[in-house]
DNA sequence: TATTGTTATACTCTATAACTATA
DNA sequence: TATAGTTATAGAGTATAACAATA
């Protein structure tokens, strides 16, 4: 745990106003810490490319996704897969549902639940979130290679773990 | 892009009844989306291991880390660090104050800024809380081998660009 | 004029509890 | 008696705008 003893202790040198980069300290060896700051820059690239551009949320474009690659599905699978509680899910649902985008058809194999399928436009919106969603991986290549990009994802599936 | 057809259009099999595990679709070329999912996790690792025990919410955990290793340190170089706008860190801060676990000081230097600085409490429960970080990473062991985590961090680090 | 930090406020996100309807 | 989904509600997290003090 490498910190640089007390360079700021109320005296910033003259010639470098903000100090040192401050250390992370015990942060440094916090998986999470690291995978919150990621976080933050890929929340940042799917606001620009998708987000607002689509008037979609992160989790509602995940929903988009698996419908399209699933066709029909149960909520109760959607929230498995999404991390999401029932409430939010039902809510998440009827905002996609008043926008035309899927409709919730109850199962005639068990009368409890439901399959939710795209519309026309959703299935639309689908594919083109789905296209606009290269350019916006593409954008992540300043950062890293292709080979260290799928390793990373590879590591990153072994800690969700599922 | 792999789909798995259209297995279970309403007709889950007798013996499965919870269907194939369905595909991800587009989403499995979307870091983002690992990302999120990987947090899933860590979250869910430090609720359990610090979160509950100690009453701290992620960032509030991050701030006295940072405060362990950087002794005097502003709320602008805290909120930069931790991607925290001014007002939330206001707040963060008061609440940490009013459990004695730090002090505001005003800087001599300039006098609009403050240098935070941990009380003997919150030196305290910041090395408490550090070295409950390290069986928290631990448990990571069985997903992650050391090599697999130490590469999985350089590589979130270059995401993250900072 | 610009910057640090605060106050006021609102909106999104997520969780829990209680309920309905089916099984 | 258990499960799928919904409703109601509250709390946590995060953002913007307006402000005070200092530079």
């Amino acid at each position: 745990m490498s910190r640089s003893a007390s360079v700021l202790d109320d005296q910033p040198r003259p010639g470098a106003p903000d100090g040192d980069a401050p250390s992370l300290g015990a942060l440094s060896d916090v998986l999470g810490y690291h995978v919150a700051q990621a976080a933050v820059t890929t929340v940042e690239l799917f606001e620009r490319h998708i987000g607002e551009r689509y008037g979609l949320r992160k989790v509602e474009f995940s929903i988009l996704m698996l419908l399209q690659a699933n066709h029909a599905i149960t909520p109760k699978k959607l929230g498995q897969m999404l991390a999401l509680t029932p409430p939010n899910l039902t809510l998440l649902l009827d905002r996609l549902q008043e926008r035309g985008l899927l409709r919730r058809e109850r199962s005639q194999v068990d009368r409890r639940s439901h399959n939710i399928v795209l519309t026309e436009a959703g299935v639309e919106l689908a594919a083109e979130t789905a296209a606009a969603a290269v350019p916006m991986e593409r954008e992540l290549q300043g950062r890293l290679s292709a080979a260290e990009r799928a390793l990373l994802i590879e590591l990153l599936r072994k800690v969700a773990g599922r």
